[in-house]
DNA sequence: GTGGTCTAGACCACC
DNA sequence: GTGGTCTAGACCACG
């Protein structure tokens, strides 16, 4: 199993099984043709409720992430691994758009602000020269 | 009247007012003592619903940010400010190392996420040497 | 004066004074036939509203235990020592009951019942061998 | 169902609920992991409106005292009975402190006041010996 | 089914 | 005028 979710995060199940499988596909953790873990699985490992991870696994093939092996299961989809990258990459920029907005609009001082990115910069990567 | 909400943002209204009110006190555009505007000029306002505003200042007196003056309105409580800044300091934090954190575990590489933070950064200051 | 007010009580600030002024005579700090300060006075030392002082004495007019004195002002009605007394005692009686009722129905347990009352009875009385 | 309310009470109804809840949980007649009954059943059961029980859950989530359980209803959190137990301590204790102290501010006979204290005590407890 | 949110409109006490 | 409370009814996402 590669992702997991956390019920009590505020988001919600189903939300968090797209992001994660989605970015799975962008990191090239399951790539195009490769069979993802069927409803069951995922919901018994996850222990949620397997509405929750079908309705997941429906938006992701309205994405066209995920497709249908008749008699098979679900599998990523070829060319989904750039699609997924470019959805990272737009996920990223506007959550950090947006928290960076709001924190110049509260009129947070400037030096604050950039300690506090550097800061979390380098939490985030533990090796950095 | 010194915040505005966008009802289609995801977040809840009140939840917006309360981050407004909290973070007008934090950059001194309120100050303690002050009064804050009236629940219904605020609805007035912003064309909510006047139980919507009360709602966000219910929560904004739970939080200690604002107090009742008997038949008079809210103010802003004595000590708030210092409260306020830190509640902001700690709220761009936590979104920040989400979504930095985010980025790190999708495999985002590293040239990549911070091409990203600096352009987004930018954006946000309007000077740019 | 004889008497102080709490703004921040949650209770009503005239309910607070029509409650003082009748303890105040049951007490026989002021005795039938002596003048109450004015109501300008009493909002002057109190910092509240005019009209709160003037609301808490029209209604212990209501409550026979002031009288007006034409052109003097309000006096305590001869008699309403004893009436006050007795309102008083029922005051009490009935807030007592309310808590004692209230920990029991929360299945408080006898002896942390009985200790509370112990002690707060202990705390009340400073001297008591 | 476990609690009842009393609309013309003078308290809030909400808050009434918020007490009800708090000294159920105290009293362990709910049990921490158990499920409260849902917002539309207490308020089927009480007459009264589902936002007014709402309200009431919403505080006891921000007291700690109930959690979400996704889709399912609110459940009392873990060790809240511990922080249930000492709320209810504490809220008998100022109550009782209260209606104590302003019975000897207004110069209650001691005497007096120890009789009413018994004989409303007594009144409380079935056992008489 | 669950809770969460919002709107609309009403009544209250207080100043 | 102020905030506080309650009711009524609606819509939403989630499981």
């Amino acid at each position: 199993m590669f992702f997991s979710v956390d019920p009590a995060n505020g988001l919600a199940i189903y939300e968090q099984v797209v992001r994660q499988v989605t970015f799975a596909v962008a990191g090239e953790v399951v790539k195009p043709g490769e069979l993802v873990p069927s409803v069951r699985e995922v919901a018994r490992e996850l222990t949620i409720n397997p509405n929750t991870v079908a309705r997941a696994y429906r938006q992701l093939q309205a994405d066209g992430v995920l497709e249908p092996v008749r008699g098979t299961g679900l599998a990523v989809s070829s060319g989904a691994d750039g699609r997924c990258r470019e959805r990272r990459r737009q996920f990223i920029r506007v959550r950090l758009h947006q928290v960076l907005l709001e924190a110049k609009q509260s009129r947070l001082d400037d030096r604050e602000l950039c300690d506090l990115v550097a800061t979390e910069l380098a939490a985030i990567q533990p090796r950095e020269a």
